[in-house]
DNA sequence: CATGAATGAGTGTTCATTCAT
DNA sequence: TATGAATGAACACTCATTCAT
């Protein structure tokens, strides 16, 4: 038992480093060494973990992306109504990007750097925001949000959520909870009939 | 007192064959001596034409945002109406996100890596916009754009492309002329009063 | 728990190595690679063992000039006379340089080449000689030696031990017992009152 | 006649950036394009002037060395008595050392790194001196100089001032006219009978 | 004669990964 | 399980020298 747990300590804390020294320092700039020392552990420690650096990649993306769709889905229903659960969700993923900063900013390398996740993990990935795209048909059916693909629902009221979250993160703006609303707005509108 | 010249073909050359590495093997796997082979010269010829491997992706950053920014805003006049000017601008850029495969995904990819390109320069690129936030101060002025920050105008008007044009990359969607429609429907819908 | 022990003999071998290439080949042409094959040890192995090459260099050197001090010192009591305990010590030197010529050769070689050994070192290295300086200032005190810099005692003691090493490293010159006692006899001569 | 005279501007620019790059910078810091450019002509230029680097050591060992002779010798004839005749070599040494310090710095390095001047170089280098050898024998048949061999005579009469030129160079000692006299006492000393 | 461009071979150094314990 | 030592392959970059003009 107590075993177990050290094992798990151990695992948490390389994923945490790993998170921790990509984001800072960037991904050509976080190497095993960094992250075995930040974990305080051997090097060679790692890859009784991980099958390799790429595989730790990989499972700090699919992890990082679970918790943060648990947080995105926190008190969703599917009985609220298209608008309300939208706003829910919509919300739950903007205050996610504000308050797991490290989270929200390696999800976004991810996604934005083709070569640092494997295909496979991002389709697994992907899998993560189904219950909105099921509010968005489900709205769709009933003639509240435009009938047009969800890659284009995405880009128009969750993706721009991403370039705030960096603005803010370069000190460049502030996501006030003024400009929260502001934003809400115009994803809504973007989006609805 | 003659010479061999420093051909300017060498240098697009090798320009070409960095835009090339880093949008297929990521910023991190594009070694000098691979960009050198693909530009078919000696590593030490890159240092001929550029200070060192920053200054080289920092110059291709600049003079692709430029090129960007004259695709951007051909044919543009300020005496354009603010609705016309916006959707010329609009479509000017996604149509070099369509038809610029290449160079928009390098920008894309220099914007979201934080250490690939340095301070300055992306200070440098960011002026390449003016047009675009002139225009919307005007529209504002005239009462017919959001009086909202323009990194949220940016954000939902002008960022979403960004995301269709990865998954069009990536063929998990296709951007057709209707789709495009849609697109700028819902990019003057979230900023619009 | 258990791991490979660091072992000294390694850190020894890059040291005889280095010493040797630096003697034979100059230090402009002893680079790490060749240090490596000779210790019989891969490059990357040299970085576990020293920080780079100029601490290789420096910690080479006073390593060197702590065991140069020890021979030149062997059997020295500051309870011997200035005259003989100055042949003592000079008679030391001298065997140090007849016997260990790699070690004479490349502390001839750092205190001769400005850029090779840092200034912190060469600072350090110079401690070594303190006994000696003492035993210089009692003689002064007691009217045996010429009330002159210690500079310039070192200059006509000790210094021209230097030359006559390197010319016989040359084959240029043979350093008998009987030249030694002549050159010694110059020794005394110059510095004596 | 014109170009005659620019092709020696030339070299002679070319072996004056070499002597000073070697002596600021070190041998190992003394690159091609940086004589070159010291020189203010091209890389591909020095190739006209000189076979190689070795070359252009070699050749710029050998006509300093010359340099060094002259001044050595001036004013110098067989017909002075050995022991005026050797205070004025001697003082024509110091003076050398004193006022043409690259110079004397650049021999001074050629003679300690053994890798850095070709030994045919070297041995036609030595020729130099021959006046102070034939002088020291003059002396040693009338029964004013000790019977022992040259490179004794030099280590003891002359290499001294390299050790006090070094030290001044680095600040830690000054060559005084008193200390100068107090050195020559002791080069009289060191090889008197 | 003189040049700046061009380069192959090499530099010191780093890193993901494996090994021996 | 866990380790620090060890490494081959690679990295960005430099340099003496040659080439084409």
């Amino acid at each position: 038992m107590a075993k177990r747990t050290k094992c798990i300590e151990k695992r948490i804390a390389l994923l945490n480093a790993t998170l921790h020294l990509v984001n800072n320092n960037g991904f050509h700039d976080a190497p095993m060494s960094k992250i075995a020392k930040m974990a305080d552990v051997s090097p060679a420690t790692i890859y009784i973990y991980f099958e390799n650096k790429q595989d730790l990649i990989n499972k700090l993306y699919l992890e990082t992306k679970a918790s943060f769709s648990k947080y995105a889905f926190k008190d969703y229903l599917t009985s609220l109504s298209v608008e309300t659960g939208f706003e829910l969700i919509w919300r739950n993923i903007a205050y996610f990007k504000l308050n797991q900063v490290e989270e929200a900013n390696f999800l976004s390398q991810c996604d934005n750097i083709s070569t640092m996740v494997d295909e496979k993990s991002r389709q697994e990935g992907l899998k993560n925001l189904q219950p909105l795209l099921d509010l968005w048909e489900r709205g769709q059916k009933e003639g509240i949000i435009k009938p047009i693909s969800p890659y284009l629902l995405y880009a128009y009221a969750i993706y721009p959520l991403a370039f705030l979250m960096k603005m803010q993160h370069r000190n460049d703006f502030e996501l006030s909870e003024d400009n929260l609303t502001e934003a809400f707005e115009s994803a809504w509108n973007a989006i609805k009939i």
